[in-house]
RNA sequence: GGCGACUUGGCCGAGUGGUUAGGCAGCGGAUUGCAAAUCCGUCUACAGCAGUUCGAAUCUGCUAGUCGCCUCCA
């Protein structure tokens, strides 16, 4: 049998082209994701890169990978400084707040498969080595205090972005009067006096901004790792200067694949949650509500960006909306996309609710199904059962888009035909609730759900139930009965032939938002979103 | 100035040489007491110009436009 997971081929930024995905140490694999630096709340920006490694975690997991996972969190820069001194209160503490943030976020997005996030502020003494290490090989020097890598001697400087340092227009920043060249960067910046400090051979301060991830990564994951990931806009200087820093202190390449995710831009405006807040003559209203919701905005006029987005769309909502662009595209951020998002949902909602009816078997419950947790173990003989074959090759389908660098996009196209697929059957051979668990048709469907859970779990969708609209576990089930109280009224209403209060009970409800679904099985309800 | 990405139908969005992407919206039909849901069918494309080729959305060149990075933004 051949090892399917040879298929995969990964886009590598410093090839340029897609590469094979062979690890350095099969079946390990090490991915270390750039996360945030926690001075302020996220926005749906900060979500794009961490939606998209959790999903490839998932993926190379599913493919037989033994996936080590690392998400570095910043809790000491400028920004930080700036804002504690703004606030009146300790970096750490800012740090902390903003943390709890960053990872309420996630979980709500079903980001689940980190195993490590290493804090800066934690790894000083592995900083500083690294640093001493740099000086000892005399790829970096130190003026009063501050420590500089020298480009210079690094005759690779600038392979990852293709740079040329001639060619740059920067003016090498504020220390640039202490700078041998325009283009070497700080490992070690000295504290000003009252600033938040750590001691150093070079006296009290800070470590520069790329050197965390650089001694972070070397301590979890080794000296040279499989996956480094993180958005396009990482790639110069931070990318770059990582792996100039890495490769001299190790004398081995830092990373064998490296990843960029393409950013998430409001309409008609720059990225959300950019720096560059340059005015547009064409920027409408509609372009300054979106970057509003999107936490642009929000931000400055202190109101929750990311939490409210996800109140109101919900996460998986925007996990399925994430998931849907090829991670490399720039994707827009609009209400309409996540609305439309929500449409689609809806449909694949309603089957598994449809599906729960007949064989009495959750799909948002992994024990209920069992699906298959590795690619060859989701290896089946559908025999001469048709919907199985039907279902084998959608399967085939999605794996061989997943191959293709993660082509979640085209991935998602396969569940439209599972979605079709299924509720056809489902017609076709009149099931509906209280069937035969047992008889030929509901063993196939089973069959055919457990291998789509199998997929959509790679995808970290339908993890959860929907959220049916706010409320507890108890007010849920009480909403729950007494719309059923309704439905019924609503049968026997119907059953003598009193239209006009059928339609009435159905119409009052959907003047508050809850639609019902007459189906062969039964009639249902939802909320109208 | 340097480096790079992008331009697909009303909207979103796959697709690197020939075969239906898909979704949302629209339209027609089946079903329904009427709806909703579901199923079946269906219309709008590849920025422009030139070239390579038997054949290009897909390769090359030019033009136009959009966007990103160029020292600390995921």
């Amino acid at each position: 049998m051949t090892h399917p997971a040879s298929q995969l081929r990964v886009y590598n930024t410093l090839s340029k082209t897609k590469e094979p995905f062979q690890p350095i140490a099969p079946p390990a694999v090490g991915i270390y994701l750039c996360g945030p630096t926690v001075y302020a709340e996220s926005h749906i920006g900060h979500m794009v890169g961490p939606v998209i490694f959790d999903t490839v975690k998932r993926y190379l997991r599913y493919c037989g990978y033994d996936v080590t996972w690392v998400v570095n969190i910043t809790d000491v820069d400028d920004k930080l400084i700036n804002k504690s001194k703004e606030r009146g209160i300790p970096v750490s503490q800012i740090a902390t707040e903003m943390t709890a943030d960053y990872l309420a976020n996630l979980r709500e997005l079903g980001v689940n498969q980190i195993d490590y996030m290493p804090r800066a502020t934690d790894h000083m003494t592995h900083i500083i080595e690294f640093i001493e290490q740099l000086i000892e090989k005399d790829h970096a020097y130190e003026v009063d205090g501050d420590v500089f890598f020298d480009v210079v001697k690094d005759p690779n400087y600038g392979q990852l972005s293709n740079r040329n340092l001639d060619d740059q227009q920067g003016e090498g920043g504020g220390a640039a009067a202490k700078k041998r060249s325009a283009g070497d960067f700080a490992l070690w910046k000295s504290a000003k006096p009252g600033e938040i400090s750590w001691d150093s051979p070079w006296g009290a301060g800070r470590p520069g901004w790329h050197i965390e991830c650089s001694a972070m990564s070397h301590q979890i994951l080794g000296d040279t790792f499989d996956i480094h990931g993180g958005g396009l806009d990482l790639l110069f200087p931070h990318h770059e200067n990582e792996l100039a820093q890495s490769g001299c202190c190790h004398d081995a390449p830092m990373v064998k694949y490296w990843m960029h995710n393409g950013l998430m831009r409001a309409p008609a405006k720059g990225k959300v949650g950019g720096k560059s807040d340059r005015e547009s003559e064409t920027a409408d209203d509609i372009a300054d509500a979106d970057q509003a919701a999107a936490g642009k905005i929000s931000r400055s006029k202190g109101d929750g960006g990311l939490s409210s987005l996800i109140r109101r769309h919900t996460g998986t909502r925007i996990r399925f909306f994430l998931l849907r662009t090829h991670y490399r595209s720039t994707i827009v951020y609009s209400e309409e996309g996540l609305e439309e998002a929500g449409t689609a949902l809806d449909g694949f909602y309603r089957l598994f609710d449809r599906c729960e009816e007949i064989s009495g078997r959750s799909f948002y419950d992994d024990s209920d199904l069992n699906p298959a947790r590795t690619r060859s173990e989701g290896d089946f003989d559908p025999g001469d059962d048709q919907l199985l074959q039907q279902a084998q090759q959608l399967r085939e389908k999605f794996l061989t888009a997943m191959d293709d660098d993660f082509n979640s996009g085209l991935a998602i196209s396969t569940l439209f035909d599972w979605l079709r697929l299924l509720n056809r059957f489902i017609d076709e051979n009149a099931l509906a609730a209280g069937a035969d668990v047992d008889s030929p048709s509901v063993v196939s469907l089973v069959s055919a759900l457990r291998t789509l859970k199998e997929l959509t779990n790679v995808l970290g969708l339908f993890v959860k139930p929907p959220i049916a609209g706010g409320g507890d576990d108890d007010s849920q089930a009480l909403l729950d009965k007494t719309i059923h109280l309704l439905i019924d009224l609503r049968k026997e209403a119907r059953e003598r032939k009193d239209y006009a209060t059928g339609d009435a009970i159905r119409d009052r409800l959907g003047e508050l938002g809850v639609s019902l679904l007459d189906k062969k099985e039964g009639t249902s309800w939802e909320l109208t979103s």
